[in-house]
DNA sequence: CGCAAGGTACGAAAATGATCGTACCTAGGC
DNA sequence: GCCTAGGTACGATCATTTTCGTACCTTGCG
């Protein structure tokens, strides 16, 4: 039941933190790509090919992840990123349905 | 059919406006009281007590009209606020359940 | 081993956002 | 007419956030 270095407990989860991550587009971005994406699926943080210098992805990355919306397991080289589907569901539910649906009519 | 004056239509309203309106716990204070208050209120934006000065109320206001989340219509001396919770939940469906539901366990 | 790939930590610079004071405007009440 | 109450506009300040460069660490591979 850990905060394994920096994840909150699903009942830690705050609104404002979980609305100030998801209020930047590089970041609805990359939680839009894993909701729409195959469940569970874990994809390292260079995969999204942000435009931005590495160390603001990592930035981006620990913003998300101490909001509670994604987790972060390192596997040997990398450090692969899945989403916490089912805790953002429980949570706040419906907010990945609103995430999932912005862009979806265009492109 | 109008955007009086800043009010944005429907099919306008932007995703990350209205997080990044959201994110900022006044404002979001301001939608909840709206939200959980009986349906169709209208009330001035000094009802709300907020803990900062005029202009920064003002500035709160407009930023919440300008991502479509309240309507304001002048009313001879005052400026009278109003949730557009059909807007909403046509565009952003469980928005605003989620943002009455923050704060619902205590207090 | 040596080295590139993938990330993090640490500042620091730049942009954004929140806050305020003051001046100003408009409608109601006296 | 005058004054107050409720808001806005403008400009400035302060805090936060985004961004970067650089240095550093680790893992896998040749």
């Amino acid at each position: 039941m850990p905060d394994d270095e920096g994840h909150p407990d699903v009942a830690e989860m705050e609104l404002g933190a979980v609305l100030s991550a998801l209020a930047d587009p590089l970041r609805r971005r990359v939680v839009r790509e894993l909701a729409t994406g195959p469940h569970g699926a874990a994809r390292t943080c260079s995969s999204f090919a942000l435009p931005v210098s590495k160390a603001t992805v990592t930035h981006h990355f620990r913003t998300l992840r101490e909001a509670g919306l994604i987790r972060q397991v390192d596997r040997g080289n990398s450090r692969m990123a899945t989403l916490r589907r089912e805790d953002i569901e429980r949570r706040f539910p419906g907010l990945l349905a609103l995430l999932a649906a912005e862009g979806a009519q265009d492109a």
